[in-house]
DNA sequence: CTGAAAGCGCTTACAG
DNA sequence: CTGAAAGCGCTTACAG
């Protein structure tokens, strides 16, 4: 492992010549002394140890995200690559955490001393007095207010399928739930909303993806589906059960997935655009000096519908 | 941030001692000193830092999987789900890096001093030799031998559709082909595979997965599809075109995810058992005397057809 | 314009 | 049975 010493003394030069000019403070050396040192880091393939930097800097400049979600949707997956080059632009070093659910695994994590923790799930309460008390930035439910959104998600399908013309609805949720977040939030939105315009709310259907289950027998039912693998599965069902998409049954998913789009029908589904939490979680990461609270910006959550022949056209 | 200094002062004790204590040393003291150590370490919540170890040590407890696909499938979700609890078990921290175009961001690795780097796909061969000659345990194509695992794959694919009857193939792979990893060696399992069996092989159908497209005119074909995914938006061109599954065309797809068990009608798929491959991984980092090479153990793939409704049943 | 020194938190070989 | 000391690689305030 080559150390800042050895470029030192490559270059002709003292061991904090090297970390300053490597860091950017160069105005104090002559171009001459700067460009040795380094072109001696460039041969010697030279990497700061993490280890060293941190436990000078007492603080290290790596963000961790716990990733809570048992599958990870292209959704998800999307919004983690842009945050990590988001966070690569300002210096910082983007790693994953998958979540586990032993506290050792998660605990783990503060030994990194990393800037922030970003959680795409919640934290065990204990847990997060843990990392806040550690002076780690913590981002909770990171997709951003994710309750609010995963309400207007609800919504957003309703509101959908009643301009559709469906003049029932039905939310459709997956079974066991374990490792599916907001199920909940995303019912009762779809669910308040169309009580509130007059829809006739059948009850919650659920789905167990690991069985094929043939039977179905609603007509003329829109069905809010949790997700766009929740709706491929239900036009399955409806299919087998000899019903038609999107005359009987109208379905629409969330995520706006590929399956969406490869399925036959495809599948009406809901986009969520990530982009403004992203960039509001950078800067709090970046300018954070309240390292004890969570994310304050709850930027309006932004979903859409996009169509596809899994409903009828609105209107 | 509590450190072993402060645990030292609270128990009463030298800051060696609760080092050693707390790292399971515990011969050399009364039980009462251990156990006011290990008391006033709880108490505190005191986590050892990362930096301070690993800067000791020389090299550090992690683990660093870079993930290159575009997009995770369950079947690589859940290897790298369980590759970390194994890591777990035996102390180590498994952490995910969403492996970027920029070698910037790659070789931010390296300033961690990780025990290992395991890689799901190709590393440009100077972040190799970059890693190796940092003393990093590289394990790469880790997907254990992919190469071979893949076209085993197609070989079974290929197989498979022979024995239910079909007389001919065609390979069918997503374009544009950025992301996707192994395109090649599984069509040339299968095409080779074919070929040896007496099997017309077609030429490749290449298929856009952001584009719905209704062409499709090869009855009585099978198709070795690159995933499930793939397999899906065939079945829609499928039957836009008016043919039917398994009938006419028989469709398998690779993956065993949970797409395959719930489109209608199920997609017949390979399952991948990638348990082998991780426990010789796990074995290789613990055991890594010899950090410069790349995992020597290829454990013979181990890959199963599970039947599905897309194609006929064999024999 | 540049270097010597201190100290972050940890572990280990050594001294008592 | 326990503690004092050294040193891993880094950065920064200070001295020249």
């Amino acid at each position: 492992m080559v150390s800042g010493a050895e470029v030192a003394q490559r270059a002709g030069v003292s061991r904090s010549a090297v970390s300053q000019i490597l860091n950017g403070h160069t105005e104090r050396f002559t171009d001459e002394t700067v460009t040795r040192v380094r072109e001696a880091a460039r041969e010697l393939g030279y990497r700061p140890s993490h280890a060293g930097r941190s436990l000078r800097r007492g603080r290290s400049d790596v963000v961790v995200t716990m990733v809570h979600e048992r599958a990870v949707g292209p959704q998800l997956w999307d919004f983690v690559n842009s945050l990590g080059e988001d966070l690569a632009e300002v210096g910082l070093t983007h790693l994953l955490q998958i979540a586990s659910p032993s506290d050792a695994v998660r605990e783990a994590v503060i030994g990194l001393r990393p800037l922030a923790v970003v959680c795409t799930g919640p934290l065990p309460p204990g847990l997060h007095g843990t990392f806040a008390a550690s002076g780690i930035t913590v981002i909770e439910g990171a997709l951003s207010a994710r309750e609010a959104m995963d309400r207007s998600i609800g919504e957003l399908q309703a509101s959908h399928l009643f301009a559709a013309g469906y003049p029932a609805l039905a939310p459709v949720r997956p079974v066991p739930d374990a490792g599916y977040l907001g199920t909940a939030a995303r019912e009762a939105g779809a669910r308040d909303w169309a009580v509130r315009h007059g829809m006739r709310v059948l009850p919650t259907v659920e789905i167990d993806l690991a069985a094929v289950d043939a039977s179905f027998d609603s007509p003329d039912v829109g069905l809010a589906c949790y997700n766009d693998e929740v709706a491929l599965a239900m036009l399955g069902r409806i299919a087998r059960a000899g019903r038609s998409v999107p005359d009987d049954v109208g379905v629409v998913g969330v995520d706006d997935s590929l399956i969406a789009h490869i399925s036959a029908p495809t599948i009406t589904t809901i986009r969520l655009n990530l982009e403004i939490s992203r960039k509001a979680m950078v800067q709090y990461i970046v300018g954070g000096d309240e390292p004890d609270e969570t994310l304050p910006i709850a930027p309006p959550p932004d979903v859409t519908v996009v169509q596809g022949e899994s409903t009828r056209l609105p209107g």
